[in-house]
DNA sequence: TACACTTTGTGAAAATAGGAACAAATGCCA
DNA sequence: TGGCATTTGTTCCTATTTTCACAAAGTGTA
């Protein structure tokens, strides 16, 4: 399989330059509040662990932020990378699979951040129906497609058990959903207009394992 | 910053090689549990997504595991990934932080599959301490180091706020902690021989909405 | 202005990862 | 047994990613 590429502005770069913007973004409003309007790409990547050539490639692919002999202003970077990532409006997502960590995102506040919202949550379960958690009312699973296009939501998370995952998948494909974060421990198939992107705690605690096991 | 690299057996393989081997060990389980015997590095990776050859060279890295015109033994196959990763073995585990998250990780039934136990848990709030969920009892967070060096835990995840995971951190690899699975989004600074994995819910939705906003 | 310092942006080089392709090994069947 | 069909293990090549290194651009000071 190739390695997904993304291309725009006439260049090439992967997603794990987007990832790593994601990083940078967060840095960038730590020392935003710290009130430190300038940075290096020296500085900023010391506590990162990536090299600064790196930083200011990643950045090149989108344009010139910095001020040669100076460095990058905190706020104006920030403004830039919230505008590249995509994350200067609003974005409605649901979330499918009200166990308990679906019930955990339900609370979560983190996501407003990313000016992410939850607008809707899905659940099979007669006793979850119909409840309302941190504000967001919880639907029956069969009505999935209906209340997806009627609120022409483009992002979701699967919460569900592996077993449904797939399913659940096809059937939000259907519904017109774009992207999925998906947290079942379960590779799922989807058009590739549809991006899919996996939370697997299974494999990071593997690798750790193995490296514990493989020392030396 | 060097992408990290693993040399056994004389040869050196990367961390994404190791992350494949658990999707391997994972696809190899539903098969075993379909009573399917055998299999080939085609047919098992038609539904991961990544190619024959890539299934073979992983496994190369680790010795000869199949039969030439034949496949691979399923079960042979899944203790030898379960031997390689090092879960064959039990790991006793401690959770720092009982929040929603961490909490729904108390319960969470799935980590027995990799053998991992987890044997205690933090946190800082009185009236968390002392209660028991899923027969893991809540310790106060004060007698961290002393617990984790009396149970001889060597891995840990971090549930806390951001805020305080690097303080936290600090103080696990005082206590003898050799791998984090961290949680909180933030980057956590440890010595090299401290092996830190992060899920980051925050930068793969970031992606998500980058990739949505780009298309085209 | 001249000169010494910084720091960015970027083309080129080095390092890494991925994939095609094929010899070697095995099974099957006539 | 011989020939054909499979499928692995591995080499070699290609593509991608990261880092190096330096010109360009800006600041500060005398």
């Amino acid at each position: 399989m190739p390695k997904s590429k993304i291309c725009i502005r006439k260049m090439c770069f992967s997603v794990e330059t987007v990832k790593r913007l994601s990083l940078y973004l967060r840095d960038l409003r730590k020392l935003a509040k710290k009130k430190i309007e300038l940075i290096s790409s020296n500085k900023i990547t010391q506590l990162l662990n990536i090299s600064p050539a790196q930083f200011r490639k990643d950045l090149s692919y989108f344009g010139e932020f910095g001020k040669r002999g100076v460095g990058y202003e905190v706020k104006k970077l920030i403004k830039k990378l919230e505008e590249i990532l995509g994350i200067n409006k609003e974005w409605r997502i649901a979330v499918v699979g009200v166990g308990r960590l679906g019930s955990a995102l339900l609370r979560f506040e983190g996501f407003s951040k990313f000016n992410i919202k939850i607008k809707t949550a899905f659940d099979i379960s007669k006793k979850k129906v119909g409840k309302v958690i941190n504000g967001i009312k919880i639907e029956d699973v069969r009505n999935l497609e209906r209340v997806i296009k009627k609120e022409k939501i483009k992002l979701s998370l699967i919460c569900t058990p592996p077993q449904v995952a797939q399913d659940i998948t096809n059937r939000l494909v259907r519904a017109g959903i774009r992207g999925i974060l998906n947290f079942a421990p379960v590779a799922l198939k989807a058009p590739n207009n549809v991006f899919i992107s996996n939370v697997d705690m299974a494999c990071e605690l593997e690798r750790l394992i193995f490296l514990l096991n493989n020392e030396r």
